[in-house]
DNA sequence: AATGAATGCAACCGCAGCAGA
DNA sequence: TTCTGCTGCGGTTGCATTCAT
């Protein structure tokens, strides 16, 4: 038998309306089917993971402000590289972009220390921040969540914060309410072939949300100055 | 201005855990 | 109880962009 080959790499911006339209249908769960039913020629898994990474309302775009770079260094030292768990911690974030952060942050500390090691040779190796943070994360202690969520308003507020999220107005994060009203009133998505499919729409999405939803045909365009709701967590 | 290196990020892969049959 | 399929997680890779020379 003659499998349906499955597409993979960046997403086109019609396949991510068209994601973001049957997960309004049949809710974000069940990623096989909704691959399926939805004609996307992608797997469940990558369907999950343009959704949870890139598509779901709820996420905060752009870089991460230093309470939140300090909570992710306060929660990596309790919970070790368990990126889902401490994403669950930063609304808004996800593992994967907690995970690259990390890793760019570790690449950093290393090469600071390289370099502090090429300058002073006969110096022993410092305590990074991080030092402790990996021997620690082996073994996680217990956990309660209302304690935890404590915790981060705590660490929050240490980092001289005292909301969780409210933070930021450049953040902004639509509403799926009123992404999926658009996606309802461009029915027929399916059939919309004539739609541009572009090369790569990595690009400015990260800085940009609302060129998700902006096309040169401007069906998608949302004026983000209208009726968006900020994310408040 | 050209080009090579460094960086950032999206996406894939493999595995483990869980739930339902 | 076992099997199977699905979901979620962490690690890794590859590409596009930015920076430095």
């Amino acid at each position: 038998m003659v499998q349906e080959e499955m597409r993979k790499g960046p997403w086109t911006e019609q396949e991510d309306v068209q994601l973001v339209f049957y997960v309004k249908m049949f809710g974000d769960r069940r990623w096989d089917f909704l691959a399926k039913v939805s004609g996307l020629k992608r797997s469940g898994k990558s369907c999950r993971l343009r959704w949870v990474n890139y598509l779901n309302p709820a996420l905060k775009r752009g870089k991460m402000t230093p309470q939140e770079e300090h909570l992710v260094l306060q929660l990596h030292s309790k919970y070790g590289n368990r990126w889902s768990k401490i994403a669950g911690k930063l609304p808004g974030r996800t593992d994967n972009e907690i995970k690259n952060y990390w890793r760019t942050h570790v690449r950093k500390q290393a090469q600071d220390e390289k370099k502090k090691n090429t300058n002073k040779a006969s110096i022993s190796p410092s305590s990074s921040n991080f030092s402790n943070c990996s021997s620690s994360s082996a073994n996680s202690p217990a956990e309660d969540s209302s304690t935890e969520r404590n915790d981060c308003v705590e660490l929050l507020q240490v980092a001289g914060e005292n909301k969780i999220y409210e933070g930021d107005q450049n953040m902004m994060v639509y509403s799926m309410d009123e992404i999926w009203k658009e996606v309802e009133s461009t029915e027929e998505i399916k059939t919309r072939n004539d739609l541009p499919v572009m090369a790569s729409t990595t690009w400015d999405y990260n800085y940009c949300p609302d060129l998700l939803w902006m096309s040169t045909h401007d069906h998608y365009y949302f004026d983000n100055h209208q009726d968006f709701s900020f994310f408040t967590g």
